[in-house]
DNA sequence: ATTACATTTATACAAGCAGTATAATTGAAA
DNA sequence: TTTCAATTATACTGCTTGTATAAATGTAAT
């Protein structure tokens, strides 16, 4: 039962925060979670493998929430990339999953260190598209350096702050001091010319690029903000939109987060959408749709 | 025999480069070094215990390099720091030893934990120290932060570049770059007057400070630089002065770097240097001679 | 209700790890 | 030659991840 799988995973997370990956023993997480060894490994073929669904748990609640605050807004507005990097922030420290990515990352399962290695390339990436949308296609040669900059300077600026003491500067004032320096260095930098890393390495780091995400995910995630904007476009602020853009995330979070979407809901859910609000935004409609599709019948 | 010992802390150190710390067992050191497993723990208490003093074997070189660069120099000038970051940079390069770190700071072994945190600490302690010397007193307040970001930068732009290809950016390349970058730093945050750490949590870090070298060394060392600079002040530029600079240079590294200093050795220096250069620098030189005393009769 | 099939459990097992214990052997100095 | 410390070989403990298998349980269709 997928239930159980998921009740693992928790279970297993917890330890994990609390002892550590080596530190907790397969047997810790048996005892943990109330199953026996056979049903562990007809769950995941290893602990690693356990590892990494852990991750993908958390990291597609981080990708959906994050793209869900870019949604509708200016994509080089810097106070949005702050709320993305706090969101960020805040979950990884509840979830420990930097600490974790820490230990896994030198650990002596290749599998799972090419893994953690992707996913931190994953990361840079993201930043450095943001940083585009921010800065500017001027400062494209630029970015690279900056951003792997920005990214340690934010990591340990905030580790030894909070090695230093808990009630030390809060997340946010740590995000908008590490801006505020890079906003000075992307110009600094500029200005002199110097650059270490051509932004075009970025695209080699992805040889087969591998987004972690179900690629419908993706494809669903874009066809929703589309259709988002376009009702936006279409209906005055009110009810009618309100309602209107809350099915659609609802509809939305469902294919994304549950394991098993429920097909009833998201028809019906459709079904209404379509009626009400299809005659002003065809197309976009017709795109959700087909995402939707290829999510449930994949 | 203290050469077999030598012996097994250099070829583990050749393992842990190839393999890594986890990944290389007792029993590969054991068949790498020839010597049995009885051997090896009359040795080492332990694994750990084993990396700890080739950690030790490698900083005590570091320590040693790092301050002879800065003898006779001013401690403001950033070429001389820009050379001692370089020195760091190529010996960690070749040893592995930041990589070797990172693995062991999250292993399971909470004493090597903790020495490694203290090492990484020491790193940071004696970073700033030099910033304090180069940027001066009047910055102190941002200097804490300013060194995190310089580390982080350092490491993170140099582990980049090698990823990205190895024939990238040179060491001193990428010295000098972060070094541009954080001099403009510290200005731009000394205006702003933001401050996320206060330096003075450095001293709260080290509440029993043990220097890893022993403390008879860290006295040479400062009675070594003494003797010097009055040397250098007492004999014109020519033979007999650097005959004389090469004396205490080796009797330096015989009490350093040798595991048994050989006595016969820096006695009979020590009366060299006494009877010929003692009369134009006598206090220099009594403090010399009970450093050196110290070391060999600790 | 019975048959059929998938899931789960308990348990034993293999191969590896760090570290301990011990009796036999070797080496070097007195 | 004796004495004592260092070294070796080997067996052992207790831990790890992961495999194998027979018995038990649940579930769904006939």
């Amino acid at each position: 039962m997928n239930n159980r799988r998921q009740n693992v995973i928790d279970t297993a997370h917890k330890l994990f925060i609390d002892k550590g990956y080596q530190a907790t023993s397969i047997q810790d997480i048996l005892e943990g979670s109330g199953i026996s060894k056979g049903t562990f490994y007809n769950y995941f073929p290893s602990k690693g493998e356990l590892f990494i669904a852990i991750f993908r748990s958390f990291y597609k609640r981080i990708l959906h929430e994050r793209e869900k605050l870019l949604v509708d807004q200016d994509s080089a507005d810097i106070e949005i990339f702050i709320k993305q990097l706090e969101l960020q922030m805040m979950e990884n420290k509840q979830s420990k999953m930097l600490i974790l990515i820490e230990e896994v990352r030198v650990s002596n399962d290749d599998e799972l260190k090419q893994f953690i290695n992707e996913t931190l390339l994953l990361s840079i990436r993201w930043m450095y598209e943001r940083f585009l949308d921010i800065f500017g296609e001027s400062k494209k040669p630029y970015l690279l350096d900056s951003v792997i900059i920005f990214h340690s300077m934010m990591t340990h600026v905030n580790h030894f702050n909070y090695r230093a003491n808990a009630k030390g500067s809060s997340e946010i004032q740590i995000i908008r001091y590490c801006m505020n320096r890079i906003v000075h260095l992307v110009d600094e930098v500029t200005e002199s010319g110097e650059q270490i890393l051509s932004p075009e390495l970025i695209d080699t780091w992805f040889p087969k690029f591998k987004n972690h995400l179900n690629p419908c995910h993706n494809e669903l995630l874009n066809s929703t903000s589309e259709l988002k904007k376009a009702i936006n476009k279409a209906f005055p602020c009110g009810e009618n939109r309100t309602r209107a853009i809350e099915l659609v995330d609802f509809i939305q979070d469902e294919l994304m987060q549950s394991d098993k979407p429920r097909k009833f809901l998201i028809e019906s859910l459709l079904l209404t959408l379509k009626t009400q609000y299809a005659v002003q935004v065809p197309a976009c409609m017709e795109n959700f749709e087909k995402s939707i599709n290829s999510c449930l019948y994949q």
